[in-house]
DNA sequence: CTAAATAGTACTTATTCAGTACCAATTTAA
DNA sequence: TTAAATTGGTACTGAATAAGTACTATTTAG
C-alpha cells in the first residue's frame, strides 16, 4: 500500500492545533492537544519548521507558531516538510536518481502523471480538508 | 518520499515487454529482455496472475500472455496488483482500519482528496504512459 | 519418460519508519 | 541573578516493510 507515513498524518493534526500569530503554543500542550507523545510532537515541529511551515520562540512562554493561515499550506507542502515529497518513480523528482532517465521509456510518462498528483496535493489546503462544502472533482483531458 | 515501490516499477517493465494473446512469454524470457532476476520477474508475474491482469499456461512452452489490451490496464490496476493500492491514509481505504475514522476531524477530508488521486491513477493506462501525445491535465473545481 | 516451465512457500538481508533518550542553548519570570 | 521552561540537535533502539534469494512440487509438451 503507498500511503503517506503516521508523522505526516500526525503533522496535520499539529497543524490542526496551531493557530497563526497566536500565543506560542509548546510541544508539550500540543502533545497533550492531540494526544500524541510529546517526542514525536517535537520531531515534527522541527520538520515543519525547518521547512518554514512555523515560527519558534525559545524560552518560558515559548512555543511554536504558524507563519501562514491553514487555507495558504497546502498538502504537499505537509508532505514536502515531514517526508520529502511524492513523486512516484525516482526519476519524477530528481533526474539523476536514476541512471536509466535518458533511456527509460516510461520515465516520460511517469513524469507527467506524477505532475497530475502533484497538482491535486499543490490544489488542496489544510483549511479544505476541513471544510465539507468545498467539492474537489479531478477531470482528465485527452 | 512517498512513491511506489521498485516491484511495482519492475511490474510496468514486464507488462511493457507482454503482449495479449500472443504466444506465452516464460519468466525467463521476460528476466532476459527487462534485465531484471528471474525470481524477481516471477513474483511479479504471480501477483498480476492474482489479480486477472494475466494468465498462464504451464508445462513446456508455457508462459504468461496478457488478458487485457495495454490500453485496457489502468495504472492503478498495476499498484493494487503489486501493493494492494494507493491511499493517503488508512482510513480512506478501509473504514475499520482506523478506529478514530468516526470521529476524526480530517478522514473525510483525505478520502476526497485520495478519490482524487485515485481518478489520476485509474485515468491514465499503461498504453498513455508510453503515448507521449495523449495530453494530461488536471482541473480542480471549487 | 524427460525437459521445461509455472506454483507455492519460506528464508535472509537491507532499508525505512516510529519511537525514545539525552543534553546543550536560550529566554522568560520570579 | 537565579531557576524554570522550552526549543535545538543528535544519536540510538526496536519494529515493520521491502527486496532479493532459494528450494521443491506440480503440470504439460513432445
Ligand atoms: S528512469 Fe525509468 S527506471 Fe528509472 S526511476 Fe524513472 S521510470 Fe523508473
Ligand atoms: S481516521 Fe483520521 S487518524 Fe485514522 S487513518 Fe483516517 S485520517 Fe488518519
Amino acid at each position: 500500500m503507498i500511503k503517506m507515513s503516521k508523522l505526516t498524518e500526525y503533522a496535520f493534526m499539529v497543524i490542526m492545533a496551531l493557530k497563526k500569530s497566536d500565543l506560542p503554543a509548546s510541544a508539550d500542550y500540543l502533545a497533550s492537544v492531540t494526544g500524541l507523545e510529546t517526542p514525536t510532537v517535537s520531531k515534527i515541529l522541527k520538520l515543519l519548521k525547518k521547512a518554514g511551515l512555523l515560527e519558534s520562540k525559545r524560552g518560558s512562554s515559548g512555543g511554536y507558531f504558524l507563519v501562514k493561515r491553514k487555507h495558504e499550506i497546502s498538502l504537499n507542502d505537509v508532505i514536502v516538510a515531514i517526508e520529502g515529497g511524492m513523486s512516484l518513480t525516482e526519476c519524477a523528482e530528481d533526474d539523476s536518481a536514476c541512471h536509466l532517465t535518458q533511456s527509460c521509456y516510461m520515465s516520460a510518462g511517469m513524469k507527467k502523471v506524477n505532475q497530475v498528483i502533484l497538482n491535486a496535493l499543490q490544489s488542496v489546503t489544510v483549511s479544505d480538508i476541513l471544510d465539507e462544502k468545498k467539492k474537489i472533482t479531478l477531470q482528465i483531458k485527452p
